[in-house]
DNA sequence: TATGAATGAGCATTCATTCAT
DNA sequence: CATGAATGAATGCTCATTCAT
């Protein structure tokens, strides 16, 4: 990594702020009203760089979109077999990555140029939540296999709990962008996704919910839970 | 009705002549990519007939989302007790119009200009979504206080139910133009939720899921349900 | 004058009407700021009424400015020899018709569009300035032959008088629309430019500037002169 | 000067063009009637240029009327003591300035224009009239203070030689665009303005009108006197 | 005759994109 | 290789003018 001359390292630099600067004017004004002017301001670049690196408007949304980012951990402990807990901290995890205002931003975006943008919409899809709901998919199949829960099919389960967790507060959040919804408004939805979602798979359901308001319990107690 | 001047007709004729004409423009290609022009030519007027009846292309954006669309019934029958029936064809009521092209295509323009339109968001979301998880919660609480659902919230419930039925394949399709479910995709939705929010709700599984099983029966036998 | 029929009159009302609203508009915004929407909704016409009566915008703009208008009292008394009380009436008569913010705008949309409505501007000289110009020509002329005012060329010296008691504060409003001369300061210009004049031209200066401060100290006693 | 860079020298190039241009188009149709479209054809500069430098179309005629332009040489000489011919030498001055069709042509675009660019109005008056009549003040003020002219207000006495010497033939003018002034004519009423100046204000008048029939006499043996 | 409803032609302004340096 | 300076192509909007009625 280190074995990269200034120059390149420069470069990248460079494309990095610019990509940067592109997430965030594009964010704010939308594909079409955001003018390469303002992402070579934001950047601290001239247009023509811009250019340079990306060849057109077109070519750097789309680079700004596919860059690599952390989505979130959605790492699973194979041996763990609490799955309760795990649950709760992946709804945890995600519904907090993808509450963020940056992240809705994003996704409005991508959304309303679906259209024009399709490999981006097929991009996205395949990169965000394709790739978690495969491992919630994975997991599911692994806690049926376990007899820790009833699953017949895991990818159904995975959307299932997708759709209890996040589904009312996202949409409401897509159309609404001043809706910040606090953390009681969260907690509100997450906590009753996971009763109905044990309620509905559990094997133990009654051990299982107990854990739930144990869980419930403790982050309460301990405060915001993130 | 009848009492319209032929100029008012004419007038009206127009006017929604313009209102269909900027659905199909926008639809396609967004607020910003379309253009006046495009508008005009397709709903067969010029562009300051456009800026008569609207005065502007805000306003025309709005008025057309705005325009009053017929979403689609809710009726639950009050004295109707079979509740899984009901709900089945609410739920097919309800994914049958909110997956329909033209309809994702109006939900992918807000979205996407939500942060331009506010009022419009809030609009869209007060006069869609809100309305049917409205009568939704309605139709939870009374099942709830009959004893046919354990309801504890019945906004939640509401909620679950069509986090269940829908937010998978219309998540999807907002992202991805081209994804145009198939019938069997959806019944697979459909059949799931439905039976996920029975586990988790009835009062009496077992019949409900019978019940359930035979919807799902005869409608297969009947080839497509809708 | 009575022999109209009603709906000649009635034209004629709504010329008149048209007139003086073009006269409101026009002074206002100038030539081509002022629509003929604004002017039609002012003089409670329709655009094509206006159409039916002008012909066009120019048209109107012409008749409007050629419309005949009183433009001050000229009338010298042939009989009176007190010419420095003459003067004196005249002088505060034009001042005061000339420096009325109407008329102030009048002049101010001539001189903007001189060049493109050229028969205006020769017609409001020779139907203006020139009119009374001549009047005062004919005057300086009788004053000479009297012996009364020592004139070589009386349109020379109308035009001084003129130049003297009026250049100053026109040219100075003219560019300043919210320069509203004050009563004081205008008379500072009227008393100046009369005692100039005599001082140039009377045959008798000494009785002719005793009779000019019996004037204006007069005036001053019974405050406002006119 | 010369230490611009050819890129600066380009620009103020094009600037200058572009601020000629504006003026000439102005001119001839007026604040509304030009086009900044004509106004880039005829800078031989594109739109967005003017657009670049300019910002708007309003703000481009400011920046022509606010042009610095050299308006007219005013000095008096302090040590010369022969007040008739430097009265005669700036009235000459004076007149042929401003009664240059293109000086015409601006003062009739700030004074049509003066409504709706209120600053313009002001700045010109406080740099091109006011500008003069300062200097004259003050020159009064001094041949009033060495008892060649019995100066009561300098102020007043200057306004009286401006309007003796200019108002006629400027009024005119303004209103008719064509009227080009013959050198007679202007020779006329600058003779005349003079003569009735030095008979109102001279402390020595039958000296001062000789050496006026002098300077008269000579010039008209030089032909044109400017 | 009078009017509500068009419309054609324009115009200010913007912006993605490209040169010349 | 990077940049300041252009520019071509659009686009929203306006308004004088004209039809049908």
């Amino acid at each position: 990594m280190n074995n990269l001359s200034r120059r390149q390292q420069n470069r990248l630099n460079k494309q990095n702020r610019a990509l940067e600067a592109a997430l965030k004017v594009f964010s704010e004004y939308g594909f079409q009203s955001a003018t390469m002017e303002a992402i070579a301001t934001e950047a601290n670049l001239t247009k023509p760089t811009l250019y340079e690196y990306f060849g057109s408007k077109d070519e750097l949304f789309k680079a700004m979109l596919l860059a690599p980012r952390d989505l979130m951990m959605l790492a699973f402990d194979e041996e763990e077999d609490e799955h309760v807990s795990q649950l709760w901290t992946f709804a945890w995890t995600y519904v907090d990555t993808v509450m963020k205002p940056e992240f809705l931003s994003l996704a409005r975006l991508i959304i309303g140029d679906a259209k024009r943008f399709v490999e981006i919409g097929h991009a996205y899809q395949s990169s965000g939540p394709d790739r978690v709901l495969e491992g919630l998919t994975k997991y599911m199949e692994r806690q049926g296999a376990q007899k820790r829960l009833k699953i017949e099919d895991p990818e159904l389960a995975a959307e299932d709990f997708w759709g209890l967790i996040l589904s009312a507060p996202r949409n409401k959040a897509l159309h609404i962008p001043d809706y910040a919804p606090s953390i009681d408004m969260l907690e509100r939805y997450v906590h009753n996704g996971m009763k109905v979602f044990l309620r509905a798979y559990s094997v133990d359901v009654v051990k299982d919910l107990d854990k739930l308001s144990n869980l419930i319990e403790s982050s309460s107690k301990k405060g915001v839970s993130r």
